[in-house]
DNA sequence: TATTGTTATACTCTATAACTATA
DNA sequence: TATAGTTATAGAGTATAACAATA
């Protein structure tokens, strides 16, 4: 586990970090959205979240932009830049792991997937208190 | 993924992180060796190995003993009170882990065990220089 | 010179708690 | 009083580089 991670984590440019990109990318796919629904999609604590929206932020990848209906909150949104960072950290994902499991059938990509899924789905509502 | 890792982290108790208990098993399943091996199975640089290997000595967990063959060298010796916190851990982690999996046919748990092993592999063949 | 192992430094990810501002 | 968000602090993981001791 902690070798897969740390070689998902090779897959990105050093100016973004896996938690950050994360970020681009639900941006990209749920368009603006306050901190609140980040930290909630992206399954940690809001001050986490908080971090890696700075981060990208920092960079004018993110815009943080008042929200009209509530003047504690914040709607985040993806800038042109951040479009722009978020393809080519994905074109370099998806080149590498396309490659690495070409020789795999479809169904069998498909099905990992899904197993993943739902262990991670089976475990956290099984997890001991303590 | 993250998730993932943070849940699995949860099942271990507040004494033994993850990393040292790698430490624990590894050395309960291969017996004695050097710090060298130690951190190829772990799949982690010498001096993360060497880190483990402090938190779990300091607790009387395992020995350092020197190597007759290479004064440069340590033996690392699982004691027994190692093992004992090590069974603690396992039949923790592996109540847990059979209870939510316990809808899962045998099948399946055997398929996603494999699946993961051929995708870290044919991962970490191709991963980019940089 | 090369290798074994430790330590110092630094970076990423995580959560809890304290805080500000607004509902 | 409760909620949205930020920041400070702390703990876990990782790697690189500098170092000591020994081959």
């Amino acid at each position: 586990m902690a070798a897969m991670q740390r070689g998902l984590a090779r897959l990105l440019p050093h100016d973004c970090p896996a938690g950050p990109t994360a970020v681009l990318a639900l941006l990209k796919h749920h368009g603006e959205m306050r901190m609140n629904r980040l930290a909630e999609l992206l399954g940690v604590d809001m001050s986490v979240a908080s971090r890696h929206v700075t981060h990208v932020a920092e960079r004018g990848w993110v815009e943080r932009k008042p929200d009209p209906t509530d003047r504690r909150s914040r709607l985040l949104r993806l800038t042109g830049e951040g479009e722009q960072v978020l393809r080519m950290i994905s074109r370099r994902y998806v080149d590498t792991l396309s490659t690495a499991l070409s020789g795999w059938p479809d169904e069998e990509v498909g099905l990992l997937v899904s197993l993943l899924a739902r262990m991670q789905a089976d475990v956290g509502r099984r997890l001991p208190a303590d």
